[in-house]
DNA sequence: TCTTGATGCTATGTATACATTCTTTAAAAG
DNA sequence: CTTTTAAAGAATGTATACATAGCATCAAGA
């Protein structure tokens, strides 16, 4: 039946999630930089699917957010602030904030809540040896991405899911976005361990039916992200472990970098002229 | 030079988004059924536009949020519960309401809040004639989608009102979703002069740079929208004014109506089977 | 009569050909 | 030397043809 198994794979996966999951690949590496028009045969030579369902994943990442549409036709990959990443993070956070929310008010079962209870036991498992392995930083970001996934879930409203993942699809705005970029700087096991008593906390007050403080920890919890943010972006060393870093408008694109907050009367500046 | 003006519009806009307006009025109006699977050849007949447009537009309007992808090829139209809809309203609210905290803690130019304001003026000249005629609830809609699409920019955030845009994409969670259905209810002039008071309550937070109460009085607001929701479909008088009817799910469709406030214990049950 | 299997059809996913539009480059005029 | 216009080329939007996979129906056997 099958000659080749290499083959059998091409044709599991569609066309058009192959060329989604490449052109994807492309934009996070840096291969195609921000600003710049996506030729849409230069992708079909690079993914090696047909024009159609490159067209197709080229919508679907401009949904996603990587792409923005040029109004004369085609696409090209966004640029990001630094402001504009914070607030991606402070959003994310609010969102999940809610569905915080939502699960203490509403309710949550104690076998709902077991799963949680378990990747928190594991998260603090890890965190008994100091300092952290780099491999214990792996772990950390697989274990923290699952308890962001299953909290999300705890909130019962598909809406609010969909939501959230739509928030966290930009890589720098996902819940581990910042964490392996500095895991080789002194503060980052401290936040690890802050991060993780944001975990506990939001964990008891569902528990406790507790909606306001579940909602506020997890909005300081994203906060932390934020912190990681800065503090990657401030010591640059480690900076080639993250994803994405192409795609972070730096101070030598535009004039000044930190003018961002002062920008308050100056009229319509700021957006992309 | 353009012999026939008919076909002037046929050509300046896109026939991907010609087919997706279409589609979407189709779905809006009931045309097509939720659950129902939606055929290819059937979208180009109605729509007039080939297969590619067409399935363009099925992809943006999974994204968007009304359609949802079969796993074994093709999409279907979305069904929403009334619980969905309502948290996808408190979705937007909270969205709104870190609009209006960026914008109060950011601050805001005077020259910038103007807009508001005047839309503000506007809606409280609307309001002083009661009752409230048809006409001016058809204003009052258009009135209030420019208040909030004003405020919304307020924040200077561009991830943000990227968000805010896709939650008030479905029907009925944006702004004036539910506000012409009970146009003829006397409560719903109070409602009106409630939200009003929002409004101005909003700007005075925001002018005032008090980033809380800003944010704490547009998730309110958005609980009116719940209210208008719930009244209307008590009501059924009036519920042909507004679209998207056809995408709740009834209480004919399953079970109970009102069951969903006691699910709380019942396990993993409330999610679609 | 019910169940299972096979066959045929239909619908989606993919590929490519065609037309229109935008952009770029070059040449000419001011 | 600069600016504007025209032409050529390339890239996007659209249409259609083709293959494959899923689904339904019908028939045969238990």
């Amino acid at each position: 039946m099958k000659a080749a198994p290499e083959r059998e794979v091409d044709r599991s996966v569609s066309q058009t999630v192959k060329a989604q999951l490449a052109l994807r690949d492309q934009i996070l590496s840096g291969s195609l930089r921000p600003g710049e028009r996506i030729s849409e045969l230069q992708a079909v030579e690079t993914t090696g699917a047909s024009r159609t369902p490159v067209r197709m994943a080229l919508v679907r990442l401009e949904e996603e957010g990587l792409l923005e549409a040029i109004p004369s036709g085609g696409f090209m990959v966004k640029a990001f602030s630094e402001r504009d990443i914070s607030d991606s993070i402070e959003l994310r956070g609010t969102l999940e904030g809610l569905a915080a929310r939502f699960a203490a008010e509403r309710g949550v079962s104690a076998r709902e809540l077991e799963p949680l209870k378990e990747c928190l036991a594991a998260i603090d498992e890890l965190l008994r040896q100091i300092p952290i392995s780099i491999e214990a930083f792996s772990s950390y970001v697989a274990l923290n991405a699952r308890f962001h996934a299953l909290l999300t879930e705890l909130s019962r409203s598909p809406p609010l899911i969909r939501q959230i993942d739509r928030a966290s699809a930009l890589p720098f705005a996902s819940p581990s976005g910042f964490v392996m970029a500095q895991s080789a700087l002194p503060e980052a096991q401290q936040i690890l361990i802050i991060g993780q008593e944001h975990h506990r906390v939001v964990i008891d007050a569902i528990e406790n039916r507790e909606g306001a403080r579940a909602e506020a920890v997890m909005r300081e919890h994203a906060r932390l992200a934020v912190r990681n943010l800065r503090l990657a972006l401030r010591n640059r060393t480690h900076l080639d472990l993250l994803p994405a870093l192409a795609l972070i408008k730096t101070a030598t694109d535009r004039g000044q970098c930190h003018a961002l907050h002062r920008d308050l009367d100056s009229g319509d500046a700021g957006v992309d002229p």
